[in-house]
DNA sequence: TTCAAAAGAGATAGATCAGTCTATCTCTTC
DNA sequence: GAAGAGATAGACTGATCTATCTCTTTTGAA
């Protein structure tokens, strides 16, 4: 049985690679090397690159999932909530490795929808856009926390994106402007 | 001097395969087996794949500019013409042969920002802030109009992705939804 | 201490990558 | 029809890609 923290040393390591550098980018010799390890103790743990990719990206959703569910059972109104979440955000495009969201690059790398990478990172997102629904179901109507949940999701990812872009956490804080007045047109306000 | 049909027809067929493949994922062999060229007159037109991405993205831009200046000049109320420009974005995701936007798909894949593609498409990205801000300053403050075409911006960008990203047209019909309700808090109405 | 499993190291396969070069072909223009 | 320019086909280079194989060394538990 392989060894699990040469396993997750891997998994770490190929994350910093490809956020860092694309998918298809990023050879396997650039990935053993910076992790310091045999290229069969790749091959061991994972059948292929694509499964590591999998494994990168599964293990980046749950460790996702988990920070926005804090944020999510954290006591108060659904305003309160969703800022929190963009604040999140603001905290995190700031951040010196900040290379732009690794799900919205394998969407763009593996664009085909039959690809599992594609899939993946796509249910990123889909849970991502539940979660916020589901925060606002405790305020307006169902139809309207969809509604709300996929336009918050939109402009978070368009700020993700133009973060990414050079402009840094500005545009985050401009997503979150437009996000709370798009609340307060709801009527939801604090 | 090459022939510029050559050198034209090997932009668009590059173009196709980027936008469908990604540009790391395709092979110059592709590119030139695909617009039924030989090798040389693809390296006597272009110095490198690098400067055939450049060219690639310098036309679409072109081409997007175009039609956008197109729909801006239109006359009519900066509400009307905003809702054109969703409207059109519309249309496009529907296209069976959408894979996503080409210039998000360049940032992703050419994270570094002193990379000439990233800049490239980062330009493209602005110059569309740009004419939205534009048209809203007819009818707002510049600082609102600013914050407004950030907005609406990454409103598209997030629409495009999910639209990408398995739900179609229906992204963009939120989009215009949020971006309509945006406006009409900055009292921009029809 | 022993011993089996795991990791390391590196050669290797076979494909593909970007890019160069040459020899031949085709077309236009004089 | 000759000359010249551009296109073509394909061999070729050297690097890199993913993945496999083998042999040696290390590790950890009985």
């Amino acid at each position: 049985m392989p060894r699990p923290d040469k396993r997750q040393h891997l998994v770490d390591t190929a994350y910093a690679c490809f956020k860092r550098e694309g998918f298809h980018a990023i050879g396997i010799d650039r990935i053993i090397s910076e992790a310091d390890v045999a290229r069969m103790t790749l091959y061991r743990n994972f059948p292929s690159k694509d499964d590591l990719i999998l494994e990168v990206l599964d293990q980046r959703a749950e460790r996702f999932d988990a920070q926005l569910d804090r944020l999510a059972e954290a006591p108060g109104p659904a305003r309160i909530k969703l800022a929190a979440i963009f604040d999140w955000y603001e905290i995190w495009v700031k951040r010196k490795n900040f290379h732009g969201c690794i799900f919205a690059h394998a969407i763009a790398e593996y664009g085909d929808a039959e690809n599992p990478v594609h899939q993946r990172a796509v249910a990123q997102k889909m849970h991502h856009q539940q979660m916020m629904a589901a925060i606002l179901r405790t305020e307006v109507a169902e139809n309207r926390a969809d509604f709300l949940a996929s336009a918050l999701l939109m402009l978070i990812e368009g700020a993700v994106l133009m973060a990414h872009a050079g402009q840094g956490a500005a545009a985050m804080i401009t997503a979150r402007a437009a996000a709370m007045a798009l609340l307060a047109a709801e009527g939801i306000t604090p």
